[in-house]
DNA sequence: GTGATGACGCAGT
DNA sequence: GACTGCGCCATCA
């Protein structure tokens, strides 16, 4: 039961170590934890909201720096705010430096 | 058990 | 650079 879930804890502890001011996509998450398939990271982020400490979901977007899963906060502008507010600039629901702010799982702080 | 859906990614046009 | 079609694997009806 639970442990045929826990490949969901996974994506919500790499989304946990995305730092501040950072992003990261489903694709990065899928190939690190060898989901195999990026929607499963979307799959395990939907069910975030049953989680205890709130998963910064709105860290992760899609290849393209899109913010896909805006809909699935309680607004759909939400997302949006939070990474404005650590410094990401967004347009037109993408991130424009979205190159500069994208964070790889394992890489960590490779670079600044 | 089968069919359809989904917070995506890639190749082709 | 943007859009379309197909494939990926897990969950729901």
């Amino acid at each position: 039961m639970s442990e045929k879930k826990n490949y969901y804890k996974q994506v919500y502890q790499v989304t946990r170590e995305i730092p501040r001011g950072r992003v990261t996509t489903y694709g990065f998450i899928a190939d690190y934890l060898a989901l195999g398939s990026a929607r499963m990271v979307g799959w395990a982020l939907n069910n975030c909201g049953t989680e205890s400490p709130a998963v910064p979901a709105h860290r992760v977007v899609n290849r393209k720096g899109e913010l896909s899963g805006r809909v699935f906060f309680a607004t759909p502008t939400l997302m949006q705010e939070l990474l404005e507010a650590e410094g990401i600039v967004v347009e037109n629901d993408r991130i424009l430096n979205f190159k500069e702010v994208l964070w790889k799982p394992a890489y960590e702080e490779e670079e600044d």
